[in-house]
DNA sequence: CTGTTAGCGCCTTCAG
DNA sequence: CTGAAGGCGCTAACAG
C-alpha cells in the first residue's frame, strides 16, 4: 500500500509551497483562483481529500469536542428520558459552535478509566448518578476541565446542580398541604452496590448517592415538621429504569397499603406508581396522589398528568456545555426546581 | 501562562530520554521501577497528566474511535426506539474493544459538512434515513471508510440493510391469510420535504427513501396478488415521533373508516394506531388488526401487544461498528426479517 | 534496559 | 500573494 498522500505531496504535484497548498483548502481567498484551481487539480489527481485533521489537531491544541461520560450502561442511558434531555442541551450548543460530541461509556473501571484518559477533547460533562467520586478522580487525572452533574466534585472544579433539598421540601408541603398524612416514599438508589426494596433508617442516613439523600432530607424535614414520624414512612429503593420502578412500585404499595400520597424521587418511578396503582384498583389522584421528580416529557403524557417537581434538564446539559466549550474559570451553579401542578394529586377522601 | 509540559519536559527533569520517559508511561514494565519512579515524581512535580492523546493519535495514524453519523435532529435521535437499539449494538463493540464513540449531528447541511469533514474518527456509521444521499458523498469526500445503513452507497461502499421488500410481503400475508380484505397503510415519510396526509400514486411510485420504498412493494405486490387494488387502499405518510405517528394514525382512519387491517411501517406508528383506535371506540384486534415493523420493544410493552415484523437492530449496530474498527473490505449485508406474532392481529370479524 | 532520532500531517509566522 | 521553516506531543525503530 503506497504511503498516505499528504498535503506536502500535493503541494510539490501542484508546484507550490505546502503553505500555499494549506492556505487553497483553509483559506481560498487568499489564494490566486488560478493557483487554487491548480492545488484542487492536483489533490484531485492523487486522491487527496482534504487537511487530515488529526494534523491540525496536534497543531491547534484544541480540539473542540466536549466528552459526555455516561452513567453505567449505555443503553440506560439511552432509554432515560432524563439522559436525553440532557443531551439535548448539550447537543444543542454543540451544534451551535460545531463542536463534537465523545460519548464515553463507564460500564466499568476500566472502560472509564481508559475512556476519560484517551478521549480525544477539550473536557469532559460527568453525569455522576453511579460512581461521581470515581469519575471525577478520573476527569483530574486526566487534567482536563470538567463539569460534575448533580455531584459534588470539590471545591476545585466546576459543579451544576439542583436544589434537590428544595424539590423534596416543595413536594412534601404540596403534599401536607392538601392534608395527606399517610405517606409512602418511592426512592432511587441510594448507593452504587445494587441493593432494592425496604430502606432502614441506617441505610437512609448512609445514603451515598447526593440526589437521593437530600430529596429524602427535603421529604423529611417538612413530614417531621407536620408531626408525622418519619421512621415510620417506608422508603423504597428502585432502579430507575421500567423494570426496577415497577417492582419498586409494587414493593411501595405493599408495605403501605393504607398511604394516600406518594413521593416518589423521579417521574420514571412516579408513573410506575400509577400504573401499579390502577393494577390495585386505586384511582390516582382520588385514592392515592402522586408527586414526581424531573418533569420529562412522560410526565406531561402520562394518565392521569404527573404533578411533579421541574427541575432545568435541558438548560442543565445547555450550560455543562457551554462551561467546557468557552473554558472559563471554575464554577458552581445551583438550578432552581418548581412544583409543577398536574393531575396527580388531591386532598385525601376522608379529610 | 506557561506553556504546556510535555513528555519531554518531564524526561529532562527527570534526567531520562524522552523514549524512556515514554516508556515509564506506556509500557512500564521496560522501564527499572527505580527510573520509573523518578519519571513519575517528575510528573508529579511538573503536574503532567501523562501522555497527551493528541499526539499519540497523530503518531499512531490510528484512532479506535467510530462516528456516528445522526439522521437530522440530535432530539429526534434520543427518543427514537430504533436509533437507541441500533446505539446499544454500536456501543457494545466499542466497549469491547476500547473504541470511541463520537456523535456527528446533521441538523443541517453545513452541520453534516463541517461534523463528517472533521470528526475525529476511523470511519462513520451512516444512518441513512432522512437524506441518504448527501450524507454518502460527504462520506466518500472525507475518505474514511464507511458502512451505511438502509440505503444503498452505491458499489463501492459498505451497505447493512434488512429485506425490507421481504418484510413488507411477510406482514401483508399474515393479514391476507387472516382474511382481511380492507386495508389502510400507515408509512413512513417518503422523501424530505416534509409533506404528511394522504400519498397519491405519483408520489407512492416517486419515494425517494429506501425502506419505504420498499416496504410498500412489498404490501403491495401480497395485496395485488390477492386481488385487492391498491390504488385505492389509503397510504398515509407521517413522521415517526409521538406528534408525527399520533397524527398519521388519525389521518388513516379518517381516509379508511371501513378498513379492518393496517399495514404499519413502524411500531412507533403502529402503537399511535393502536391508541388512535381506542380513542374510536375500535378494539385491537377484535374490530381491527394491526401490524407494525421493527419489533422495538415497546411493540412487546403495548397493550395490546404488538404483531410486528422483527429486524435485527441490535445486531446491524454490532455489525456496522465491527465493519468499521476491523477495516476489512467493503462488504454488503441483508439482514433478515420474521414475523413476531403478538396479540394486534386477529381475523376479520365477519370473515 | 536506556538514549537518539525521525517523522506522523498540518499550520503559521516571517521574510520575500 | 507566495515560499521556507519550525514545531505541535508523541512513539517506534534502532543503536548502544
Amino acid at each position: 500500500m503506497p504511503r498516505k498522500v499528504k498535503l506536502a505531496d500535493v503541494a510539490r504535484d501542484a508546484g507550490v509551497s505546502q503553505g500555499t497548498a494549506s492556505n487553497a483548502f483553509n483559506r481560498p481567498e487568499l489564494v490566486r483562483p488560478e493557483v487554487r484551481e491548480r492545488v484542487e487539480e492536483a489533490a484531485r489527481r492523487l486522491g487527496y481529500a482534504g487537511p487530515d485533521p488529526k494534523g491540525r489537531l496536534l497543531r491547534a491544541g484544541k480540539v473542540n469536542a466536549i466528552g459526555v461520560v455516561v452513567n453505567f450502561d449505555l443503553k440506560y442511558f439511552f432509554s432515560d428520558p432524563f439522559s436525553r434531555m440532557l443531551m439535548t442541551g448539550v447537543a444543542e450548543v454543540c451544534d451551535a459552535r460545531a463542536a463534537g460530541i465523545a460519548l464515553v461509556s463507564s460500564i466499568n473501571d476500566a472502560v472509564a478509566a481508559w475512556g476519560i484518559g484517551s478521549a480525544v477533547v477539550d473536557g469532559f460533562v460527568l453525569q455522576c448518578i453511579e460512581d461521581g467520586d470515581r469519575l471525577v478522580e478520573l476527569a483530574k487525572k486526566r487534567g482536563l476541565p470538567f463539569v460534575a452533574l448533580d455531584h459534588d466534585p470539590g471545591p476545585d472544579a466546576s459543579l451544576i446542580l439542583i436544589d434537590e433539598l428544595g424539590g423534596g421540601r416543595i413536594a412534601a408541603e404540596h403534599l401536607v398541604g392538601l392534608g395527606h398524612r399517610k405517606f409512602g416514599i418511592l426512592g432511587l438508589e441510594f448507593s452504587g452496590e445494587g441493593h432494592t426494596g425496604l430502606v432502614d433508617m441506617a441505610r437512609r442516613e448512609a445514603a451515598e448517592y447526593d440526589s437521593t439523600r437530600d430529596r429524602l432530607i427535603g421529604y423529611s424535614q417538612v413530614l417531621a415538621a407536620a408531626g408525622i414520624d418519619v421512621a415510620s414512612v417506608p422508603v423504597i429503593e428502585a432502579q430507575n429504569d421500567a423494570a426496577g420502578a415497577a417492582k419498586g412500585a409494587a414493593e411501595l404499595f405493599d408495605a403501605a397499603p393504607d398511604m394516600t400520597a406518594i413521593l416518589a424521587m423521579s417521574d420514571v418511578v412516579a408513573i410506575a406508581a400509577i400504573q401499579e396503582a390502577a393494577k390495585r384498583g386505586k384511582s390516582v389522584p382520588g385514592d392515592i396522589s402522586i408527586v414526581g421528580f424531573d418533569d420529562v416529557p412522560e410526565a406531561a403524557a402520562s394518565i392521569p398528568p404527573l404533578t411533579t417537581i421541574r427541575q432545568p434538564i435541558v438548560e442543565k446539559g445547555r450550560l455543562a456545555a457551554e462551561l467546557i466549550l468557552d473554558g472559563g474559570p471554575v464554577r458552581r451553579e445551583k438550578l432552581p426546581v418548581n412544583l409543577v401542578l398536574r393531575q396527580s394529586t388531591a386532598p385525601p377522601r376522608h379529610a
